[in-house]
DNA sequence: GCTTGACTTAGACATTGTCCATTGTAGGAT
DNA sequence: ATCCTACAATGGACAATGTCTAAGTCAAGC
Protein backbone atom coordinates (compact mmCIF):
# COMPACT_ATOMS: atom_id res chain seq x y z
CA UNK A 1 0.00 0.00 0.00
CA UNK A 2 2.84 2.08 0.81
CA UNK A 3 4.00 1.65 -2.68
CA UNK A 4 2.04 4.71 -4.15
CA UNK A 5 3.65 6.73 -1.33
CA UNK A 6 6.89 5.06 -1.89
CA UNK A 7 7.03 6.02 -5.67
CA UNK A 8 6.16 9.43 -5.03
CA UNK A 9 8.59 10.10 -2.58
CA UNK A 10 11.45 8.77 -4.58
CA UNK A 11 10.10 11.58 -7.26
CA UNK A 12 11.31 14.40 -5.07
CA UNK A 13 7.26 15.04 -4.04
CA UNK A 14 7.49 16.86 -0.61
CA UNK A 15 5.68 15.17 1.66
CA UNK A 16 3.27 16.48 4.06
CA UNK A 17 0.49 15.01 6.07
CA UNK A 18 -2.07 16.06 3.93
CA UNK A 19 -0.67 14.70 1.04
CA UNK A 20 -0.30 11.25 2.81
CA UNK A 21 -3.67 11.14 3.62
CA UNK A 22 -4.88 12.32 0.22
CA UNK A 23 -2.76 9.59 -1.43
CA UNK A 24 -4.10 6.86 1.69
CA UNK A 25 -7.62 7.45 0.74
CA UNK A 26 -6.81 7.20 -2.82
CA UNK A 27 -4.84 3.68 -2.04
CA UNK A 28 -7.08 2.27 0.55
CA UNK A 29 -10.39 2.58 -2.02
CA UNK A 30 -10.27 0.75 -4.78
CA UNK A 31 -13.57 2.46 -6.00
CA UNK A 32 -13.70 5.78 -8.40
CA UNK A 33 -14.31 8.71 -5.90
CA UNK A 34 -15.02 11.72 -6.68
CA UNK A 35 -13.00 14.98 -5.34
CA UNK A 36 -15.04 15.83 -2.66
CA UNK A 37 -15.78 12.02 -1.47
CA UNK A 38 -11.86 11.95 -1.07
CA UNK A 39 -11.89 15.17 0.55
CA UNK A 40 -14.75 14.27 2.86
CA UNK A 41 -12.52 10.82 3.61
CA UNK A 42 -9.56 12.65 4.37
CA UNK A 43 -10.84 15.17 6.82
CA UNK A 44 -11.87 12.36 9.19
CA UNK A 45 -8.41 11.63 9.18
CA UNK A 46 -7.27 15.11 9.29
CA UNK A 47 -9.73 17.42 10.09
CA UNK A 48 -8.43 20.60 8.80
CA UNK A 49 -7.60 19.34 5.14
CA UNK A 50 -8.76 22.12 2.96
CA UNK A 51 -10.84 21.32 -0.29
CA UNK A 52 -8.50 23.75 -2.38
CA UNK A 53 -5.48 21.10 -0.84
CA UNK A 54 -7.31 17.82 -1.77
CA UNK A 55 -8.38 19.48 -5.59
CA UNK A 56 -4.53 20.69 -5.66
CA UNK A 57 -3.34 16.94 -4.47
CA UNK A 58 -5.73 15.34 -6.64
CA UNK A 59 -4.53 17.59 -10.24
CA UNK A 60 -0.77 15.99 -9.10
CA UNK A 61 -1.05 12.52 -8.90
CA UNK A 62 -2.96 12.81 -12.00
CA UNK A 63 -0.20 15.32 -13.64
CA UNK A 64 1.98 12.54 -12.23
CA UNK A 65 0.35 9.65 -13.51
CA UNK A 66 -0.75 7.88 -10.34
CA UNK A 67 -3.74 8.30 -10.67
CA UNK A 68 -6.93 8.82 -13.46
CA UNK A 69 -9.17 11.40 -13.96
CA UNK A 70 -12.59 9.60 -15.02
CA UNK A 71 -15.72 11.62 -16.24
CA UNK A 72 -18.36 9.00 -16.85
CA UNK A 73 -21.25 12.06 -16.64
CA UNK A 74 -21.85 15.93 -16.15
CA UNK A 75 -21.41 15.44 -12.37
CA UNK A 76 -17.95 15.65 -11.11
CA UNK A 77 -15.02 14.06 -12.23
CA UNK A 78 -13.93 10.65 -10.76
CA UNK A 79 -10.44 9.67 -9.52
CA UNK A 80 -9.39 6.06 -10.23
CA UNK A 81 -6.34 5.31 -8.36
CA UNK A 82 -5.40 1.78 -10.54
CA UNK A 83 -3.51 4.11 -13.25
CA UNK A 84 -1.49 1.20 -13.85
CA UNK A 85 -3.36 -1.12 -15.92
CA UNK A 86 -4.67 0.08 -18.49
CA UNK A 87 -8.64 -0.29 -18.65
CA UNK A 88 -12.33 0.73 -19.46
CA UNK A 89 -15.35 1.79 -17.67
CA UNK A 90 -18.63 0.29 -17.19
CA UNK A 91 -21.35 2.53 -15.75
CA UNK A 92 -24.84 2.41 -14.43
CA UNK A 93 -27.30 4.63 -15.94
CA UNK A 94 -29.56 4.58 -13.22
CA UNK A 95 -27.11 4.44 -9.40
CA UNK A 96 -23.62 5.51 -11.31
CA UNK A 97 -21.84 2.52 -9.95
CA UNK A 98 -18.56 2.42 -11.88
CA UNK A 99 -16.56 -1.29 -12.91
CA UNK A 100 -13.22 -1.35 -14.50
CA UNK A 101 -13.32 -3.77 -17.47
CA UNK A 102 -10.72 -4.94 -19.98
CA UNK A 103 -12.39 -5.08 -22.97
CA UNK A 104 -10.45 -7.37 -25.61
CA UNK A 105 -9.54 -6.14 -29.36
CA UNK A 106 -7.19 -2.88 -29.81
CA UNK A 107 -9.63 0.12 -30.07
CA UNK A 108 -6.98 2.29 -32.10
CA UNK A 109 -6.18 -0.17 -34.69
CA UNK A 110 -9.92 0.43 -34.85
CA UNK A 111 -9.71 3.83 -36.20
CA UNK A 112 -8.78 3.87 -39.96
CA UNK A 113 -6.31 6.52 -41.53
CA UNK A 114 -8.94 8.39 -43.19
CA UNK A 115 -10.66 8.90 -40.34
CA UNK A 116 -7.90 10.08 -38.47
CA UNK A 117 -8.26 14.08 -40.04
CA UNK A 118 -4.45 14.33 -39.54
CA UNK A 119 -4.79 14.16 -35.27
CA UNK A 120 -2.17 12.57 -33.67
CA UNK A 121 -3.75 9.78 -31.64
CA UNK A 122 -2.87 9.73 -28.32
CA UNK A 123 -5.52 7.12 -26.51
CA UNK A 124 -8.90 5.99 -26.31
CA UNK A 125 -11.17 6.19 -23.79
CA UNK A 126 -14.14 3.75 -23.62
CA UNK A 127 -17.25 3.53 -21.27
CA UNK A 128 -19.71 1.37 -21.46
CA UNK A 129 -23.15 1.86 -20.45
CA UNK A 130 -26.03 -0.42 -18.75
CA UNK A 131 -27.69 -1.00 -15.76
CA UNK A 132 -26.44 -3.02 -12.57
CA UNK A 133 -27.84 -6.27 -11.39
CA UNK A 134 -28.58 -4.12 -8.16
CA UNK A 135 -30.71 -1.46 -10.03
CA UNK A 136 -32.03 -4.19 -12.74
CA UNK A 137 -33.86 -6.58 -9.79
CA UNK A 138 -35.11 -2.73 -8.12
CA UNK A 139 -37.13 -2.14 -10.99
CA UNK B 1 -33.08 21.39 -42.65
CA UNK B 2 -36.89 21.36 -41.43
CA UNK B 3 -36.67 18.05 -41.15
CA UNK B 4 -35.98 18.26 -37.28
CA UNK B 5 -38.84 20.61 -36.73
CA UNK B 6 -41.27 18.34 -39.02
CA UNK B 7 -40.23 15.48 -36.93
CA UNK B 8 -40.81 17.15 -33.79
CA UNK B 9 -44.39 19.23 -34.51
CA UNK B 10 -45.28 15.33 -35.74
CA UNK B 11 -45.12 14.54 -31.73
CA UNK B 12 -46.83 16.96 -30.50
CA UNK B 13 -44.06 19.43 -29.42
CA UNK B 14 -45.74 23.16 -29.48
CA UNK B 15 -43.41 25.08 -31.41
CA UNK B 16 -43.14 28.16 -29.95
CA UNK B 17 -40.52 30.60 -30.97
CA UNK B 18 -37.46 29.87 -28.77
CA UNK B 19 -37.62 26.01 -29.30
CA UNK B 20 -37.67 26.92 -33.13
CA UNK B 21 -34.53 28.75 -32.69
CA UNK B 22 -33.16 26.40 -30.56
CA UNK B 23 -33.46 24.22 -33.29
CA UNK B 24 -32.46 25.80 -36.12
CA UNK B 25 -29.11 26.58 -34.24
CA UNK B 26 -28.53 23.04 -33.92
CA UNK B 27 -29.48 21.79 -37.42
CA UNK B 28 -27.75 24.80 -39.03
CA UNK B 29 -24.04 24.22 -37.60
CA UNK B 30 -22.91 20.75 -37.73
CA UNK B 31 -20.36 21.47 -34.59
CA UNK B 32 -20.64 20.51 -31.19
CA UNK B 33 -21.88 23.39 -29.10
CA UNK B 34 -22.02 23.92 -25.81
CA UNK B 35 -25.33 24.82 -24.49
CA UNK B 36 -24.38 28.37 -23.74
CA UNK B 37 -22.76 28.75 -27.04
CA UNK B 38 -26.39 27.50 -28.62
CA UNK B 39 -27.75 30.18 -26.41
CA UNK B 40 -25.57 33.06 -27.79
CA UNK B 41 -26.19 31.62 -31.36
CA UNK B 42 -29.91 32.02 -30.15
CA UNK B 43 -29.94 35.39 -29.06
CA UNK B 44 -28.43 36.71 -31.88
CA UNK B 45 -31.96 35.74 -33.62
CA UNK B 46 -34.60 36.20 -30.79
CA UNK B 47 -32.55 38.43 -27.98
CA UNK B 48 -35.08 37.91 -25.27
CA UNK B 49 -34.52 34.26 -25.06
CA UNK B 50 -33.52 33.28 -21.32
CA UNK B 51 -30.79 30.72 -20.56
CA UNK B 52 -33.41 28.36 -18.72
CA UNK B 53 -35.36 27.87 -21.99
CA UNK B 54 -32.30 26.76 -23.68
CA UNK B 55 -31.11 24.14 -21.41
CA UNK B 56 -34.92 23.14 -21.09
CA UNK B 57 -35.15 22.91 -24.71
CA UNK B 58 -31.43 20.98 -24.77
CA UNK B 59 -32.82 18.58 -22.27
CA UNK B 60 -35.77 17.65 -24.47
CA UNK B 61 -34.44 17.71 -27.40
CA UNK B 62 -31.90 14.99 -25.74
CA UNK B 63 -35.12 13.12 -24.42
CA UNK B 64 -36.40 12.89 -27.76
CA UNK B 65 -33.36 11.32 -28.99
CA UNK B 66 -33.37 14.17 -31.95
CA UNK B 67 -29.39 15.23 -30.01
CA UNK B 68 -26.84 13.87 -28.39
CA UNK B 69 -25.11 15.05 -25.47
CA UNK B 70 -21.03 14.55 -25.65
CA UNK B 71 -19.22 15.12 -22.61
CA UNK B 72 -15.37 15.13 -23.32
CA UNK B 73 -14.11 16.41 -20.87
CA UNK B 74 -14.57 18.31 -17.32
CA UNK B 75 -16.05 21.45 -19.03
CA UNK B 76 -19.38 21.97 -20.55
CA UNK B 77 -21.77 19.38 -22.07
CA UNK B 78 -21.96 19.67 -25.68
CA UNK B 79 -24.90 18.46 -28.28
CA UNK B 80 -24.47 16.74 -31.26
CA UNK B 81 -27.64 17.22 -33.60
CA UNK B 82 -25.86 13.73 -35.74
CA UNK B 83 -27.86 11.25 -33.24
CA UNK B 84 -28.97 9.48 -36.15
CA UNK B 85 -26.22 8.01 -37.25
CA UNK B 86 -23.84 6.18 -34.31
CA UNK B 87 -20.68 7.65 -34.51
CA UNK B 88 -17.55 8.41 -31.81
CA UNK B 89 -15.36 11.24 -31.36
CA UNK B 90 -11.83 12.58 -31.51
CA UNK B 91 -10.62 15.18 -29.47
CA UNK B 92 -8.21 17.77 -29.68
CA UNK B 93 -6.30 17.06 -26.68
CA UNK B 94 -5.23 21.11 -26.54
CA UNK B 95 -7.61 23.08 -28.23
CA UNK B 96 -10.65 20.69 -27.78
CA UNK B 97 -12.27 20.17 -31.51
CA UNK B 98 -13.96 17.55 -31.67
CA UNK B 99 -14.34 15.57 -34.94
CA UNK B 100 -16.98 12.98 -35.47
CA UNK B 101 -15.10 9.35 -36.90
CA UNK B 102 -16.68 6.01 -37.02
CA UNK B 103 -14.49 3.34 -36.08
CA UNK B 104 -14.75 -0.69 -37.46
CA UNK B 105 -15.05 -3.31 -35.16
CA UNK B 106 -17.80 -3.75 -32.81
CA UNK B 107 -17.04 -2.73 -29.41
CA UNK B 108 -19.85 -4.21 -27.49
CA UNK B 109 -18.60 -7.51 -28.60
CA UNK B 110 -15.42 -6.77 -27.62
CA UNK B 111 -16.94 -6.87 -23.82
CA UNK B 112 -16.57 -10.92 -22.95
CA UNK B 113 -19.16 -11.84 -20.40
CA UNK B 114 -16.68 -12.53 -17.51
CA UNK B 115 -16.36 -8.83 -17.71
CA UNK B 116 -20.11 -7.26 -17.80
CA UNK B 117 -20.71 -7.97 -14.16
CA UNK B 118 -24.13 -8.91 -14.35
CA UNK B 119 -24.54 -5.60 -16.00
CA UNK B 120 -27.20 -5.44 -18.95
CA UNK B 121 -25.21 -3.15 -21.39
CA UNK B 122 -27.06 -1.09 -23.64
CA UNK B 123 -24.08 1.29 -25.46
CA UNK B 124 -20.92 2.28 -25.75
CA UNK B 125 -19.24 5.76 -25.96
CA UNK B 126 -15.91 5.87 -27.27
CA UNK B 127 -13.22 9.12 -27.37
CA UNK B 128 -10.38 9.41 -29.41
CA UNK B 129 -7.74 11.96 -27.93
CA UNK B 130 -4.71 13.50 -29.63
CA UNK B 131 -3.59 16.61 -30.97
CA UNK B 132 -5.49 18.28 -33.68
CA UNK B 133 -3.38 19.27 -37.30
CA UNK B 134 -3.78 23.04 -36.02
CA UNK B 135 -2.62 22.43 -32.59
CA UNK B 136 0.45 20.29 -34.00
CA UNK B 137 1.54 22.86 -35.99
CA UNK B 138 1.46 25.92 -33.99
CA UNK B 139 3.63 23.92 -31.45
C1' DG C 1 -61.80 34.94 -29.90
C1' DC C 2 -61.61 32.55 -25.50
C1' DT C 3 -59.49 29.19 -22.38
C1' DT C 4 -56.18 26.49 -20.56
C1' DG C 5 -52.29 24.15 -19.64
C1' DA C 6 -47.89 24.05 -21.31
C1' DC C 7 -44.05 27.24 -22.10
C1' DT C 8 -40.90 31.15 -20.95
C1' DT C 9 -38.70 34.29 -18.04
C1' DA C 10 -35.45 36.29 -14.64
C1' DG C 11 -32.95 35.50 -11.19
C1' DA C 12 -31.85 32.96 -7.06
C1' DC C 13 -29.64 28.87 -5.92
C1' DA C 14 -26.62 24.55 -6.19
C1' DT C 15 -22.54 22.12 -7.46
C1' DT C 16 -18.02 21.66 -8.90
C1' DG C 17 -13.81 23.59 -9.52
C1' DT C 18 -10.10 27.49 -9.48
C1' DC C 19 -7.48 31.37 -7.69
C1' DC C 20 -5.00 34.13 -4.50
C1' DA C 21 -2.92 36.24 -0.51
C1' DT C 22 -1.58 34.72 3.75
C1' DT C 23 0.21 31.46 6.92
C1' DG C 24 2.54 27.19 7.89
C1' DT C 25 6.06 23.65 7.43
C1' DA C 26 9.31 19.81 5.39
C1' DG C 27 13.67 19.00 4.75
C1' DG C 28 18.22 20.57 3.71
C1' DA C 29 21.89 23.57 5.59
C1' DT C 30 24.46 24.99 9.57
C1' DA D 1 19.19 20.53 17.37
C1' DT D 2 17.95 24.75 15.22
C1' DC D 3 17.31 27.81 11.42
C1' DC D 4 15.97 29.05 6.56
C1' DT D 5 13.58 29.08 2.69
C1' DA D 6 11.09 27.39 -0.95
C1' DC D 7 7.21 24.89 -1.42
C1' DA D 8 2.66 23.58 0.44
C1' DA D 9 -1.81 24.45 2.89
C1' DT D 10 -5.48 27.37 4.13
C1' DG D 11 -9.96 29.55 3.56
C1' DG D 12 -12.66 32.36 1.35
C1' DA D 13 -13.81 34.75 -2.79
C1' DC D 14 -14.70 33.86 -7.43
C1' DA D 15 -15.98 31.41 -11.83
C1' DA D 16 -18.41 28.20 -14.77
C1' DT D 17 -22.14 25.32 -15.52
C1' DG D 18 -26.46 23.78 -14.58
C1' DT D 19 -31.19 23.58 -11.93
C1' DC D 20 -35.27 25.36 -9.85
C1' DT D 21 -39.26 28.31 -8.91
C1' DA D 22 -42.96 31.64 -9.02
C1' DA D 23 -45.19 34.49 -11.97
C1' DG D 24 -46.30 35.97 -16.46
C1' DT D 25 -47.21 34.60 -21.51
C1' DC D 26 -48.86 32.28 -25.41
C1' DA D 27 -49.94 28.19 -28.92
C1' DA D 28 -53.43 25.47 -30.18
C1' DG D 29 -57.92 23.51 -29.69
C1' DC D 30 -62.76 24.64 -29.11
Amino acid sequence: MSDLLERLRGRGWRMTAQRRVVAEVLDGEHVHLTADEVHARAVTRLPEISRATVYNTLGELVTLGEVLEVSTDRRAKRYDPNAHRPHHHLVCAQCGAIRDVHPSGDPLSDLPASERFGFTISGVEMTYRGVCPNCAAAA
